[in-house]
DNA sequence: GTCTATAATGGGATAGAC
DNA sequence: GTCTATCCCATTATAGAC
């Protein structure tokens, strides 16, 4: 608290003019990553577009957001534990939910042709994992946009294996 | 300290017969999650083989050996702060060894054709997020089998391209 | 709304008996 | 080598003046 206090410039005990307790920071931090996440970053997958297009959007906006707000992100992660139990649980229902959609627009990819892995859910989540990691060693000085452009294709082309022939081809 | 002592049956001033100091456990499950880490693994990549086979390898071993040892290594990464900055120097070295030695031999496998991408380096760190990202996860009920054979092609044919065809191909 | 001063709690570590 | 009892310090949080 008293850190938080002295990067705003007041002292330790006048923050409780402002939150009621330490957890209700944490918990606000961790509802911009998660719900406000979700908010801002999910609707590029209902647009028009195919599977693979609408997911490298979506990857691309990851990339640079996770960048964006690097430290929130790390803060999010690290204290997780730091939550009550129901504040908790509400922070990894809008991560899994996030999970969730990538999901199904991997699944409508491997249906349509174009994506080729036996199981969705679990390239969702190799995909996110590979993403967030990101969050543990950028510097400042990277090239954010380079950085988001080989993302997309680690992900896009790479384990979700666009263009790659599986043994069917025509869905359904 | 006296959740680990109750963990092994004893108070928690019990355990100072045994270790000096907190820090000095952290330490140690640090430095087997690290240096002994490298030294069990890293030698698959010396082995005779195309660098796609001893990366492959590697990944498998990598995978399997995060799941036997999953608590550890969730240890020694969100502890790592509490580390004196010796330690911590050191730990991280371990890690930077192994990352450097997982890019050289995804180069060698660009510079062989048959890996595809543009910076070994970001390739590797993309690679070891995705699998390391499993220790977040990972519960007892995996079929750790197919979980590996999952990762290995993630990582192999999906991040790294084997056998997608780029602009050159006979090395140098 | 910020300050100083001060509780109150939790957890790492030590002392000394057995 | 383990125990009980205790110390010590960091940190969250509160009280009350300004």
């Amino acid at each position: 608290m008293r850190e938080i206090a002295e990067a705003v410039g007041i002292k330790g005990a006048s923050l409780y003019n402002h939150f009621a307790s330490k957890e209700e920071i944490l918990h606000a931090i961790a509802l911009r990553m998660t719900r406000d996440w979700d908010e801002r970053h999910l609707p590029v997958l209902d647009t028009e577009g195919t599977p693979d297009q609408r997911l490298a959007a979506l990857v691309r906006a990851h990339v640079l957001s996770l960048a964006e707000h690097r430290v929130e992100h790390l803060v999010s992660l690290r204290e997780l534990s730091a939550l009550t139990d129901e504040h908790r649980a509400q922070v990894v229902d809008y991560r899994r939910y996030y999970q969730r959609r990538v999901r199904d627009v991997i699944a409508a990819g491997v249906r349509a042709g174009t994506f080729d892995v036996e199981d969705p859910t679990r390239a969702a989540i190799a995909v996110l994992d590979m993403l967030n990691g990101i969050v543990w060693w950028l510097r400042d000085d990277h090239d954010l946009a380079a950085l988001a452009d080989a993302y997309v294709t680690y992900a896009v082309d790479g384990v979700l294996g666009r263009g790659r022939t599986r043994g069917g081809g025509t869905g359904s």
